[in-house]
RNA sequence: CGCGGGGUAGAGCAGUUGGAAGCUCGUCGGGCCCAUAACCCGGAGGUCGCAGGUUCAAGUCCUGUCCCCGCAACCA
């Protein structure tokens, strides 16, 4: 038998920081699905997930646990694994970025990029805020001061390495143009074409020195390297690449990757930086890249600030894992973003699962024990609607492979069901009940039953890819093993076989308000350990300080949206006896009309900026971080616009 | 005029090269009773965002316009 065909998949490593969504958990169930279905079809499939583990994120999240960062990766690199774990994926290697191997590698692959000239030393040269440890270019500064803090910033240059990325440039743009397929979707493609590349790229900085918690460049053990090494390069090291030749066997049979399944919004990351980088590796680059779309829950994109996420534990714990999976695997579209909402779940679950699904297999089941004791002869008392049912059965097998090498999963497994609808119309076409009643029927009756679980088990086993329990559970209970691509075909279902007597309910049919009570208990529980905001504290400052900015009560006269900005809103605000204009990113908050008549709290010696092009004399006070959180401060008492706020 | 995607039945979505508007859920009516009040059939419901244009023929191509959403910018 010829060699099996390889093939290498692999996720974005997550990000160690904390626990993943369930938006995170469906990249990984996604690349599970097409790691199994790929092995079902005889691939030799190698499937890579894992973590990304360094970063000043990550040390200052140790910091405030009070952990060293690598207790505290550990902890959650463990809590990712056991989340994968629950989602039954079958990856093959879980990489993290602090394994010794790989940190060991990108040391040698920033050094030979350095000695070859693809990265050079220069400076940062920014201003530099010193309390908040942080650079910011000219455009960042606001009002010429820090944009976070507001105070000060002395212009500072800070030693990094950059790697040339306008070197490769043209390079890319020809391998994107000859490889239609390598950007996936193909409306992402113009995305980056035309707002990076053609724009020409700037030189990326590959370095840090303002944190500890990374690889240490070791000819310079001032810098760490950045993320885009360190993190893009996991690909590579975790075949077993080396970078002085002497590559594990798994790297020469699975490099280039056939699949690199990522989230839309780190496309650019791995269409423009990771094949730059591979280039001046001289690698060949991976054959393509897709940016799966998010699940959102209701109407926005899953975030703790909102307080609507959804973890997976919680969905396995309500639903099951294969339920879960169905869900997120049917409900998201090759392209448009997918919607998770409790209602949408159980009604998918009901209808598809228990229904049409979970329903057809018990049916059957009764039924063969109900009239053969259990036990299927391949009669061969035919009839033409047989014929129908087992052309339907064939089809799916070739519709199911289509739609899965064009990565579009949702389609694949709306065919799985759609031959489990037609094997629940064969029922009705057949009437095994009435074929039951009349002894001298009962051969007809065997085969109808016959053909019942020999479509059955066809959809079992393309369904494996994508809900391996379930799958699992209907091959046990039909008694047969499930078939790999290759010995998959109508009439291959054994005959004078038994199955199972007792058959066990599949799904269970939910009741909504029952689901919804126990979200509650649920959400109620967590709300008790939500935490307070995370705020990063500043440095002391004296009364004087405070006494340099002046704050006074202003009245908000006009208020209109600005145009061409989706987040500022130009105010003109009477202060005493002048009527100022100040531009704010509340729009998003508020609307015009509400802001009319308020009275604010205004910063009033700003020095004046513009913004979008329009002046803006001042600063509306807000709280909050989200911007379509925000609350503009308002007056406990009727107050005189102009009066000073000390 | 920064780049790109989208507006199709109550909801969620498909509609490949222009050639009689589809799918799932819901809803209404019927059938069936093996089965998890499940299954099967049928009906109602859309001037395919709006306005023009090309064509024998446009959801599908062109122009203009409104609204959503990404990316970029910006958030005083």
């Amino acid at each position: 038998m010829a060699e099996k065909k390889p093939y290498y998949i692999t996720t974005a490593i997550a990000y160690a920081s904390g626990k993943p969504h369930i938006g995170n958990t469906y990249e990984i169930v996604l690349a599970d699905s097409i790691a199994r279905f790929k092995r079902f079809e005889g691939y030799d499939v190698r499937f890579q997930t894992g973590t990304d583990e360094h970063g000043q994120k990550i040390e200052l999240k140790a910091q405030e646990k009070g952990m060293t960062p690598k207790e505290h990766v550990d902890q959650v690199a463990g809590e990712i694994k056991r989340i994968w774990d629950l989602m039954n994926t079958s990856y093959d290697k879980f990489i993290r970025t602090t394994d010794a191997d790989h940190e060991k590698q990108v040391q040698k692959i920033f050094k030979y990029l350095y000695d070859k000239g693809d990265i050079y030393k220069s400076e940062y040269k920014g201003m530099y805020c010193t309390p908040c440890e942080s650079f910011f270019t000219e455009s960042q500064l606001i009002d010429g001061k820090c944009p976070d803090c507001g105070r000060p910033v002395t212009p500072a240059k800070e030693e990094a390495y950059f790697f040339k990325m306008s070197k490769y440039s043209d390079r890319l743009i020809q391998y994107i143009e000859e490889h239609p397929e390598f950007i996936q979707p193909k409306s992402r493609e113009n995305e980056m074409m035309n707002n990076f590349l053609k724009k020409g790229l700037q030189d990326l900085c590959v370095s840090r020195t303002s944190f500890r918690w990374g690889i240490p460049v070791d000819f310079d053990p001032n810098h760490v390297v950045y993320v885009w090494i360190d993190a893009l390069t996991n690909y590579i090291t975790g075949l077993g690449y080396d970078l002085d030749g002497n590559h594990a066997e798994t790297f020469h049979k699975y490099w280039p990757a056939d699949l690199h399944l990522i989230g839309k919004d780190i496309l650019r990351f791995h269409t423009i930086y990771w094949p730059i980088m591979l280039m001046a590796l001289d690698l060949p680059l991976p054959k393509k890249v897709f940016g799966h779309p998010w699940l959102l829950q209701g109407d926005g994109k899953m975030s703790k600030s909102k307080g609507n996420v959804i973890y997976a534990d919680d969905l396995v714990d309500l639903f099951g894992v294969d339920a879960v999976r169905y869900f997120v695997l049917h409900e998201m579209p090759y392209e448009n973003d997918g919607v998770i909402t409790w209602e949408l779940l159980v009604e998918r679950i009901n209808s598809d699962l228990a229904n049409t699904l979970g329903n057809l297999v018990h049916r059957t089941l009764s039924m063969t024990n109900k009239y053969f004791g259990g036990i299927i002869t391949n009669t061969k008392v035919t009839e033409s609607v047989d014929e129908e049912l087992k052309a339907y059965t064939k089809e799916t097998i070739k519709k199911a492979c289509e739609a899965m090498d064009r990565l579009h999963v949702a389609d694949a497994l709306t065919e799985i069901f759609n031959l489990f609808k037609r094997c629940n119309k064969y029922i009705d076409e057949t009437t095994p009940w009435i074929l039951g009643k009349d002894e001298s029927s009962h051969p007809r009756l065997n085969t109808v039953m016959y053909n019942l679980c020999d479509s059955i088990m066809v959809g079992a086993s393309l369904l494996n890819s994508f809900m391996p329990e379930t799958a699992a559970s209907i091959a046990n209970q039909l008694g047969t093993p499930l078939k790999d691509l290759c010995d998959l075909d109508i009439n291959q279902f054994p005959s004078d076989h038994k199955v199972v007597e007792k058959p066990e309910m599949l799904f269970a049919r939910l009741d909504l308000d029952e689901v919804m009570k126990k979200v509650e208990e649920l959400s109620s529980a967590a709300e008790e350990t939500e935490e307070y905001p995370e705020v990063e504290p500043k440095a002391e400052i004296t009364i004087d300080d405070f006494d340099k900015i002046q704050i006074q009560v202003g009245e908000v006269l006009e208020c209109e949206k600005v145009k061409k900005a989706k987040k500022l809103l130009c105010s003109k605000i009477r202060v005493g006896k002048e009527v100022r204009q100040i531009v704010s990113g509340i729009a998003l908050s508020y609307k015009p009309e509400e802001m009319v008549g308020k009275k604010v709290a205004v910063i009033t010696n700003l020095k004046p900026a513009k913004i979008c092009g329009i002046d803006s004399q001042g600063m509306i006070l807000a709280a909050g971080e989200d911007a379509d959180h925000l609350s503009v401060l308002t007056l406990d008492k009727d107050m005189l616009p102009g009066t000073e706020i000390c």
